[in-house]
RNA sequence: GGCGGCAUAGCCAAGUGGCCCAAGGCGACGGAUUGCAAAUCCGUUAUUCCUCGGUUCAAAUCCGAGUGCCGCCUCCA
């Protein structure tokens, strides 16, 4: 079965086909280091991660590029705001080149902890302002953009797709009036490619002056074409990045290259925190910190993260985390169960027990993530996998093929325990002390050692046939 | 004011014309098991998919109107 993605500039879901057979190039928008990234930010890289592993599980050598907007640019395109980066640093009474190589470092701390894999290249915008004054030279020289003192603008008139992707028309956008109209601008939708002022800190020569610095949407086309080329298989980012920042990018790679600019654009769904937006006066914006303080693991936090489709709203609350990790219990439980079978351990008599029940959940499983990354009928996959096995057994080599695919489904999904736990010497030699206790029927010696043992972090069960254990998150 | 998305059980969440009296999860309840506890196992938990109208032999799925929520249009994942 072939893959199909939402393709958000045709809006319907179609095969996907890279450019060249085998190879994807894929942009993901990253960060703007000015703060710490917070449970939203980490839904839409999850996906980019999510997207990236299930095409190398196809067999496809993705070329992975996810940016680091470390440069400030305007809050605004009319100039009316402020650099985001530097009027944090300006809270912190900070160097904003501190500011920005500080929440890098946590960036990457953060997104590891999820287990995000690591792109081929996390490009900086500050280390590709000379690529970026190229492509604004350029547009100039095509036509498409006009300086304005120590400014360039692009002229949006020129490039009749603008509004394609994100539905808007140049028309609407100067009747919207939301746009303050800047005298210098041709029309009030132009937006700046280089802005110069004396007072930014972060700034750069250019023959349009000492002191300029690049405008947002401009980084992203730059860094595109020059670490994959000049067509992107994919490009994605969260919803909000449809207008203006993806609307302007294709704007100057097109106008630019002459070449469509991405062949699909992806994007995912805002994460809402307890039915509403999220937002700082409301002070539900969570890191990672805060979802540790409360005593969930990362892994939960993923599990929870993509348990909701990419393209649909997930509310986020504490309680999604709690249900989060009673799932992941059984999931892990089936990888155990699988792991005992497979060693000979409990596995049913006929070795081919259950084979049938692994090949269908394979089917759907792969079924549901070539779906446009339908990630939860992925996950119901695993989980009707458990029930069928309990209820047919498990042969030996039937869980060889268990294993396979547990892995195979660990690949795209990152949140499975596939390899065995073990308990150090310390912890065995209490469940030994607890298992004489209990043939002496000493009971309060046994749950005394067992509260211990609960303490460390580790569930005991008593089953007919022995002790099983399960080390808690 | 313009553009777009979403609305499925107590909660989370798939399904987008017949296989749906709707997957899966969490929770709850009943039973089994157990030294106890936890866990586990078995069973139950939406004749119905926001409302109203329409199209169709057939709709959660298509169309229209309404209601509610969310996002973008100004920085934001």
């Amino acid at each position: 079965m072939a893959f199909q993605v939402f393709d958000s500039l045709t809006k319907e879901k179609r095969i996907f086909e890279p450019l060249e057979p085998g190879v994807v190039r894929m942009y993901n928008c990253g960060p703007t280091v000015y703060g710490r990234v917070h449970v939203g930010n980490l839904r839409t890289f999850l996906f980019a991660d999510t997207l990236r592993r299930w095409l190398e599980v196809l067999g496809y050598e993705v070329r992975q590029v996810m940016n680091i907007t470390d440069v400030g640019h305007l809050l605004d395109d009319a100039d009316a705001g402020e650099d985001k980066i530097e009027a944090q640093a300006r809270r912190e009474r900070r160097d904003p080149w501190e500011i920005s190589r500080g929440f890098t470092e946590l960036f990457l701390a953060d997104v590891r902890a999820l287990g995000l894999r690591e792109p081929r290249v996390r490009p900086k915008a500050s280390e590709h302002v000379p690529e970026m004054l190229a492509m604004i030279e350029g547009l100039i020289a095509k036509g498409f953009a006009y300086q304005v003192g120590g400014d360039v603008y692009y002229e949006v008139a020129k490039f009749p797709r603008y509004g394609r992707l994100s539905g808007n028309t140049v028309a609407e956008l100067e009747a919207g009036a939301r746009i303050e109209v800047r005298a210098e601008k041709r029309h009030p939708a132009d937006f700046a490619l280089w802005k110069s002022d004396p007072g930014h800190i972060m700034k750069w020569p250019s023959r349009f002056g000492p002191d300029g610095f690049p405008g947002w949407h401009i980084e992203c086309s730059a860094m595109a074409q020059k670490h994959l080329g000049d067509v992107l298989d994919l490009h994605t980012g969260g919803e909000d990045n449809v207008f203006p920042h993806h609307e302007c990018e294709i704007a100057q790679s097109e106008a630019f290259t002459g070449k469509p600019f991405a062949r699909y654009w992806m994007h995912s769904k805002f994460l809402q925190v307890d039915g509403g937006k999220m937002s700082k006066s409301l002070g539900n914006v969570w890191n990672l910190d805060d979802v540790r303080a409360r005593g969930f693991s990362t892994r939960v936090l993923r599990f929870a993260l993509i348990r909701g489709h990419y393209r649909g709203p997930l509310n986020f609350t504490w309680g999604i985390l709690e249900e989060a990790r009673s799932a992941l219990e059984k999931l892990d439980e089936l990888c155990a169960d699988v792991r005992a079978a497979a060693r000979g351990e409990r596995a049913a008599a006929a070795d081919q027990a259950g084979q049938e029940a692994v090949a269908l959940a394979r089917e759907r499983f792969d079924a549901g993530m070539n779906d446009d990354l339908n990630v939860p009928q992925a996950l119901a996959s695993l989980f009707e996998l458990r029930g069928a096995l309990r209820a047919t057994g498990l042969g030996r080599e039937a869980a060889a093929e268990g294993l396979r695919f547990l892995a195979h489904a660990q690949a795209a999904l990152g949140v499975l325990l596939l390899e065995e736990a073990t308990l150090d010497v310390r912890m065995q030699a209490l469940l030994a002390a607890r298992g004489d206790a209990r043939t002496r029927k000493d009971w309060a010696a046994s749950d005394r050692i067992r509260d211990e043992i609960a303490a460390l972090g580790v569930v005991l069960q008593d089953t007919p046939t022995g002790v099983v254990w399960r080390k808690k998150e």
